[in-house]
DNA sequence: TTGACTTAGTAAGCACTGCTATTAAAAGCA
DNA sequence: TGCTTTTAATAGCAGTGCTTACTAAGTCAA
């Protein structure tokens, strides 16, 4: 029952995304909310469409991260000039150095998740899992997991 | 960015819960529910928090579902003759069919998930997977996936 | 017996995600 | 130009999960 590929992946997703939050609470922000900055932060200028497909969520996802970074004054929508149905994107300041605040907590639980974990299992665990993402999102199995060639 | 553990097994996680509530919305559960009532039926007569343990969710989470599944008619609350606090959960008749149903839905998800994956990766992955999820939940790591010693 | 502690469960509120429906605007076509 | 389709974003509703705070009840020691 509990040892399928389905209910593991959703047990480590959550227990990390729950130490995570713990970790970074303090910080006054969520892995998720952290993950859409570091996309901000990589595209500047990201539309929210854009922003929602690199994120692999719906549009619905990504509007309403949006608005609770936009409250938080991490994020500035700004109109697109060229497409008045479309926001541009941009951090705020006080996000570049929660930005550095988040990955050390990232790199901590990260570092905890894997302990006893060798650097060939880590390797596999990772080209398996994107297999599996890539299944899941009915597209060609990425040659390598360093692949990252999706710019929305 | 994407290729972390912590992305990458929140992406599967959430794609797989997707996909399968996608498949089991004309039967009327979820992914989550069809695992609370595996865990019921598993357990007839469990408390909440034992079904809370099982699942490794807190016991607001187990309780607010044992409430949707009361209301869909799938389970029945008893009141616990020795402990006037608790809580025992049983089966309601029409869960029983609903089970064989869902299992066919997960069957085909993990059999598309798992596309191009060989036996001997699958048993990696979970045997990986599930170091993982004991380093998160600070247990010693059990001596095989196939362990089942949670009985709440 | 009484008081402190623990346990089972609920209530309120928030974060994240999805679905469906809707509005506004861009794009494509005749 | 005008009509249709597509696209960007939002609104409302619901499911899952967490935290904090609370009530009720069981347990255990003084």
């Amino acid at each position: 029952m509990k040892n399928n590929v389905a209910f593991l992946t959703a047990d480590v997703g959550r227990l990390m995304r729950k130490r995570f939050d713990m970790m970074s609470r303090r910080h006054g922000a969520t892995g998720a909310q952290w993950r859409t900055l570091g996309a901000i932060n990589r595209t500047p200028g990201i539309t929210q469409a854009a922003l929602a497909s690199w994120l692999e969520v719906e549009a619905v996802t990504a509007g309403r991260m949006v608005d609770r970074l936009e409250k938080a004054g991490l994020v500035e929508r700004r109109a697109d000039p060229a497409d008045r149905r479309a926001w541009r994107l941009y951090l705020a300041p006080a996000a570049a150095p929660l930005l550095v605040q988040l990955q050390a907590c990232a790199d901590t639980l990260i570092a905890d998740t894997l302990s006893g974990v060798s650097e060939g299992e880590h390797d596999l665990l990772l080209a398996l899992l994107n297999r599996l993402r890539c299944n899941l999102l009915d597209e060609p199995v990425a040659t390598s997991p360093e692949t990252e060639n999706r710019d929305g």
